[in-house]
RNA sequence: GGAGCCGUGGUGUAGUCCGGUCAACAUGCCGGCCUGUCAAGCCGGAGAUCGCGGGUUCAAGUCCCGUCGGCUCCGCCA
């Protein structure tokens, strides 16, 4: 290379025409006039017209002439300004050009197969099998910076606060809860396996144990589950925890390093402290343990009418000790009967036995089941909701959880569907008091509701052998814009407290031993009380960045099927690796055999 | 584990419902012309047997079955 780049494309202006520069990218395309050719040439910060001109670049013209799209080219040459006519302001560059003196082609390309710019609608499958040319467009360039700079300013952000960065094994032990583990096999203990971390969570917490009081990572971790838009199989998390530490004060650390990011990154200058909504208030308010708070339309209770009222579905549901709740959808009254059936199918399709309608009208309300309300009822409904003329108000009876999880989806759902979420604001806000503990029917136990390390409310600790599904944590949620970011507890820093737990949710002593031995040791020897917090980092980067796709935040993602496309991962491997594994693979040809 | 959508030259689409101009349009690609373009322009050319397999039919991109791949959702994700 005789040529060395010492400019960048994208940030050449005005200010410096007349210098001497040598540029090197990526050929954006090519306009060929014959005797001038004008080539956009694009690096990582952006694109530089390049001018040839075979009168003055007759020694290596005809090179010019070979240069094809993605050739990637060293140019020498000299900052011009541009004549006034020919000002391209749609460039950052537009107002000078290069005159070349010198080119060296770096290497060839072949035709891409799909073009480098932004906002192309190419099959997603083509984009990740050639992931390098589909990050080299400058959409992608950028979200790769962003992800960058996030991290960055985190690390600042924490350093400034005393954080230290540690990190933890990859490599460690299935743990029995939670979601799948991936599973590394162990070549010298036979039949033996590692897990892939789910987290870092007892890992942090023995950091603690250990006396390092403010810890964080940026830390890899692995789920075998399904995958979603935006879930993979391996994510990244901001993972913290401290010592000595109330859940004010983390909730306090972790806004202001929020607060720092979008200052830092966005410029944007979020007020803190967030709100924070009790987890039993955000259900009965908004039907969700993470509300979208940009908008309002609230459930409204109206169980009391609904008891009195001689409308039998709404009246049953309440006397079997379930509640009737609804919504006003403003200015939805125009909806058509086939609208309304199709909101009914979908209800039904989250669970709800059947939905309640009626349409305020100038002359009252226009519904099927107005006849077995009172007048005065009606009045009292029309009063809650707030009801003017043109609304429809949607009803839903049944179990309380059931009632409020399905009004909480058809709020949402509404809200998109006419509109009514503020696309530039970003909301934050906590969802405390969690309950501790679920109870899995199917598997007659309790679920932990966070994980089976998250301390309950002190002052509720003495229920927790009386009633443990009265019983709340002090675990605390950040939601975004209706999205959980971020999640973490105060933990059972005392080993009583730990075995009553694991008791309660069902595991036998060997099993604690076996599994949380260490854990319950290290609880001995003087843990400081300690709590904290994960976010999840692609889906943080990717609500801050507007994209739909967790995929488009992250360099090389896997597929929904959980392969890797550029690579080919997951693959087969060796009889000899396996065996040196001490495994055995049992196939099944899922047809057949069952 | 389940449901839905998608799969036609390099790329994006049309054609598929109502089988028979077996393939159109745009862009890209190749060649030629062209000294001020920046979605350059003009002229010419090449390029798909319609994801794959099977079936129905005289005849299938078009109908049926299966399969593979991608996307979205439910279950799952303490």
């Amino acid at each position: 290379m005789t040529l060395k780049k010492n400019t960048n494309c994208g940030l050449l202006t005005k200010v410096n025409v007349g210098e001497k520069v040598v540029v090197a990218g990526w050929v954006q395309g090519r306009r060929d006039h014959g005797g001038l050719i004008f080539l956009d040439l694009r690096d990582r910060t952006g694109i530089v017209q390049v001018v040839f001109d075979q009168e003055k670049n007759k020694s290596f013209f005809n090179q010019v002439e070979k240069i094809r799209p993605e050739y990637v080219v060293a140019v020498g040459g000299k900052v011009v300004p541009r004549s006034p006519e020919t000002v391209n302001l749609k460039l950052k560059t537009g107002e000078i050009e290069i005159s070349a003196d010198a080119l060296e082609i770096l290497n060839p390309s072949l035709t891409p197969p799909f073009y480098i710019e932004n906002n192309i609608d190419t099959d997603e499958n083509l984009r990740l099998r050639y992931r390098y040319l589909d990050l080299r467009r400058p959409e992608m360039l950028e979200l790769l910076h962003f992800r960058h700079r996030i991290l960055l300013e985190a690390r600042k952000y924490l350093d400034g606060e005393g954080f230290w960065e540690i990190e933890t094994p990859m490599l460690t032990r299935s743990t029995p809860e939670g979601a799948r583990d991936y599973l590394v096999p162990s070549r010298i203990s036979p039949g033996s396996f590692f897990a892939l971390p789910q987290s870092p969570q007892l890992f942090k917490q023995l950091l603690m144990v250990a006396g390092v009081e403010k810890y964080f990572q940026i830390a890899r971790c692995f789920r075998d589950e399904d995958l979603r838009a935006d879930r993979q199989p391996e994510f990244t998390q901001i993972d913290m925890e401290m010592s000595f530490s109330s859940r004010e004060d983390i909730m306090s650390v972790v806004e202001g390093l929020v607060k720092h990011l979008f200052q830092q990154v966005q410029g944007k200058d979020l007020k803190i402290p967030f709100e924070v909504l009790p987890y039993r208030e955000a259900m009965e308010r908004f039907g969700s343990d993470r509300p979208d708070t940009r908008f309002a339309m609230e459930l409204v209770d109206i169980s009391e009418i609904a008891a009195a009222s001689q409308f039998r579905v709404f009246k049953t549901a309440v006397q079997d000790g379930g509640i009737v709740k609804g919504i006003n959808a403003k200015n939805c009254g125009r909806y058509s009967r086939k609208e309304i059936d199709d909101l009914t199918a979908l209800v039904q399709s989250w669970g709800a036995q059947g939905l309640g309608w009626m349409i305020v009208t100038g002359e009252g309300f226009k519904t099927p089941i107005a006849k077995f309300f009172s007048p005065s009822q009606l009045d009292t409904i029309r009063e809650k909701f707030d009801a003017r003329e043109g609304d429809l108000l949607l009803f839903i009876a049944g179990k309380r959880e059931k009632a409020l999880d399905v009004l909480g989806q058809l709020r949402v759902h509404l809200a998109r569907r006419e509109g009514l979420i503020p696309q530039n604001e970003d909301k934050f806000l906590w969802i405390v008091d969690f309950p501790l503990l679920a109870y899995d029917a199917e598997e007659k136990r309790y679920d932990s509701v966070h994980h089976p390390f998250t301390a309950p409310l002190e002052e509720e600790l003495p229920l927790l052998a009386v009633d443990p599904l009265k019983v709340r944590s002090q675990a605390y949620d950040l939601v975004y814009n209706g999205v959980e970011v971020a999640g973490g507890s105060i933990r059972i820093h005392r080993k009583e407290v730990q075995e009553q737990i694991f008791k309660l949710l069902g595991l036998p002593d060997e099993e604690i031993e076996e599994k949380f031995g260490f854990l319950m040791r290290a609880f001995e020897y003087g843990a400081p009380p300690h709590g904290g917090l994960a976010f999840g980092l692609d889906r943080l980067i990717m609500l801050m960045a507007g994209r739909k796709s967790i995929r488009d935040v992250i360099a090389f993602p896997k597929t929904a099927a959980g392969n890797c496309l550029l690579t080919g991962a997951p693959g087969p491997v060796s009889a000899g690796q396996l065996a040196e594994l001490h495994i055995s693979p049992v196939l099944r040809n899922n047809k057949k055999d069952v």
